[in-house]
DNA sequence: GATGAATGAGTATTCATTCAT
DNA sequence: CATGAATGAATACTCATTCAT
C-alpha cells in the first residue's frame, strides 16, 4: 500500500552490485571505495543507506538466503499430482540450475562467516529450517502417496540436504559443465532409486 | 660457508601462525602485518621467506592440501583385514576428527578461491582426485572380499566424497557437536548399508 | 547542493609545497609521506587531489612548464618599440632571474624524465616549441627593423635556446652568483653583437 | 705491477650494473635491492664492497667524470697538424658520439646532485674544469697557427662549453636522432665560422 | 538526498643496513 | 668472500568512516 520506499529500492541496488563485486574479487577484495566507484557514487552516499559495511554484509547475508529459499519454493508451486512434485524436487535439487556457478562464489564466502559471527549461523541456519521444512513435508506426502519409503521423514530430509550440498560442493572443485550435469542425473537417480526402496 | 638457511623450517612455522591466525580473523582479516606481530618479528622478515602474500596464500594451499592428504592416508596403515579396513574408513570419514572445526574455517576459506584462481582449483582437484583414488581402492578390494556390492567402484567412490563433504558442510551450519557425532553415527550407519546392499 | 569544491586551490597548494620538498630533497626524496607532514595533513587526504604520485609529478610538470612559460612572455609585454624589445629579451635570456637556483633543482630533475616517460617530453618540447616561436617573432621583428642580421629566424631562435640553456647548465655547475651575473653581461654582449653582424 | 686487486674489479662490476640501472629506472628507482637482483647476489655483498648506498653514488660519480673526461681526451692524440686538431676538436663536440642518449640519462641524473650535494659539484667543476683546461690549450694552439682568432681563450673555452652542453641538452629534449646530427653539423659550421672572424 | 573534504588507522611491500655464520 | 637472517623505518596507497555544506 503505498508506492516502495525509495530508500528500500536504493539498499537493494547497492546489496546487488555488492553481490557482483564480490563474485568478481571476493568477500576479502570486495571494498565500500571500490563498490562506490563501481557504482559511479561516493562512498560516503553507501553509508547514508548502511552505516557501516557490516550492516551492508548482514544485509546482504539476509537477501542472499532469501534469494537462496525463494529458488526452490517456486519449483513446486505449479505440480499438483505427488508424484510429479516429488520428480521435481528431485529434478531441481541436482539440477545446474539449482545453483549456478557465479552464485556459489558469494554463497560459500559468507558460508565462512558462520564460524565467526553467530548472526550469520543464525541466518544460515534458519534458511536450511525451512529448506528441512519443506523437504520433510513433501518427502511425507510422497511417501503418504506410496511412492518412497521412509521411517524417519526428519531424518531424510537432513540427508537429503546433505546430499545436495555435497554434491554442488564437490562439483564445484571439478568445475566441468559436462560431469556436473551428467552427475546430477547419476545422484539424482540414485536418490530415486533409494528413497524408492527406503533409506534405511 | 655462508648461513644456514632457515627457509623449510622458517615457512612452515609462518604458515602454522597463519592457519591460526585466519582461524580467528578470516581470511579477509589476515594481515601479513598482523601474522608478523603475533610471530614477534616484522613484517619484512615476512617478505624474506614468502616474496608476497599471494605467494603465502599459495603455499598454505599446498601445505592444507598435504595436511588434508595425510590425515586419510595413516588410518588405513595399521589394520591388515579388509573387514577392519573399510570399516576404518567410513568410521574416519564421518568421525569428528576426521576434520575438527577449526579446520572447516581455513578449508572453506581456501576453497572460495578457486573460483578466482586456476592454481587453487587445480590444488583441489589433485587432493580430490588423490583422495578419489584411495577411496576407489578400498572400495575395490571391499567388493573383492565379499564386504559391498559395487558395480562401479570410481562412481561410488564421487558419491561417497560428496556425501561426506556434504556431511561436514551442512553439520557446520548447525554447529552442534552433540548433532554432529549423533548424525556422524547415523550417516555412518547408512552408508554402510547402502554398500552392502549395493548403491544401484 | 553537496560541499563546495576546493579541488583547483588545494591541487596547486599540494603543487607549490611538492615544489618546496623537491628543492630540499631532490625527487628522489620527495615521497607523499614528507609532504602530508609538511603541509600538516595526512597523506590519504593528498591523495584525494591526486590519485597517485605520478598523477601529481604529472601535474608539477605541466604547472612548471607554465611557469616556465609565464615568467618569459610578460617580459615582453612592456615596451613597445623594436630596440627596446629586442634588448629586452636578450637581457631577460642571460639574467640570473630568468632562472633562479632554487627553480633549477626542480627543472633539471623534471628534466630526466624526459627519457622514461614519453608524455614528460612531449609537454617539454611543447613549452620549448613555444618558448623558439616567440623568439623567431622577436627576432624576425628585429630583423625587419634592422637591428640584426638574420638568414634563417627559426635556426636563430634554436641557436639562440641552445646557448641560454647551456649557459644556465654550465653556470650551476661553478654556482658562483658573481660569476653567473658576470658571465651574463658576457654572454648577453656577444649574442648581442653576433645578432647585429648576423649569426652565418 | 702484481695483479689488479680483485676489490677494484668487482667495484667496477657493480658501478656498471648500477649506471644500467639508472638508465632503465632513473636515480630514484635504482635501489640496492634491484641492484643486487640484476646481479644475481644478495644486497649484503653489495655492502661489502661500498658500505653505504651514498659511497656508491660517489664512486659512480667519480667513475662517470672519468668516462666523460677519458672519451674527450684520446680523441686528441692521433692528429699533430694544429689545422687537423682544431676540426677533431669541434667535429668531436658536436656529433652524436660525444654523448650517446643513453649516457645522457645517468649524466643528468647525477647532475641534479649538485644543488645538494658540495662534494658532487666539486666533483663536476674539476671535471669541467679540466675539459676548460683542454679547450683552452687547443684554442691557444689554434690561434697560435693563425687558423682563429681569440682574444681570450679562457672566456671562449667557457663559451665553447655552454654552446656544447646547450646543444646537447636542447637536442635531447627534441629526441630526433635525424635533428641532433643535421644541427650538429650546423652548430659545428658556426661555430667554426665564429671562431675564424673572431668571437668578439 | 547527495557531495566532497577530511581523518586515522591499516594495507602490502621496499628500502638500506647490520650481523652471525 | 659470500650467504642469508634479521631489523626498523619508510614507501605509495586503501580502507571504513565522519562531518560540513
Amino acid at each position: 500500500m503505498g508506492r516502495k520506499s525509495l530508500v528500500a529500492v536504493r539498499r537493494l541496488e547497492i546489496l546487488e552490485h555488492f553481490y557482483h563485486l564480490i563474485i568478481e574479487e571476493g568477500l576479502e577484495g570486495a571494498s565500500t571505495v571500490k563498490l562506490s566507484r563501481r557504482m559511479g557514487i561516493r562512498s560516503s552516499l553507501l553509508m547514508h543507506y548502511f552505516p557501516t559495511k557490516e550492516d551492508m554484509i548482514q544485509a546482504l547475508i539476509v537477501w542472499l538466503m532469501e534469494l537462496y529459499e525463494n529458488r526452490f519454493l517456486p519449483m513446486l508451486e505449479e505440480k499438483q499430482s505427488p508424484e510429479a512434485r516429488f520428480e521435481t524436487v528431485i529434478d531441481a535439487l541436482f539440477s545446474p540450475a539449482w545453483e549456478n556457478l557465479a552464485d556459489g562464489r558469494v554463497f560459500y564466502s559468507c558460508y565462512t562467516l558462520i564460524f565467526r559471527d553467530e548472526g550469520v549461523r543464525a541466518r544460515f541456519q534458519q534458511t536450511f529450517a525451512r529448506f528441512h521444512e519443506h523437504l520433510c513435508h513433501e518427502i511425507t506426502r510422497a511417501a503418504d502417496a506410496g511412492l518412497i519409503k521412509v521411517s524417519d521423514p526428519s531424518q531424510s530430509a537432513h540427508i537429503l540436504i546433505s546430499w545436495v550440498e555435497g554434491f554442488n560442493f564437490y562439483q564445484r572443485i571439478l568445475a566441468d559443465q559436462e560431469s556436473f550435469e551428467a552427475q546430477g542425473k547419476i545422484f539424482r537417480r540414485l536418490v530415486e532409486n533409494l528413497f524408492r526402496e527406503g533409506v534405511h
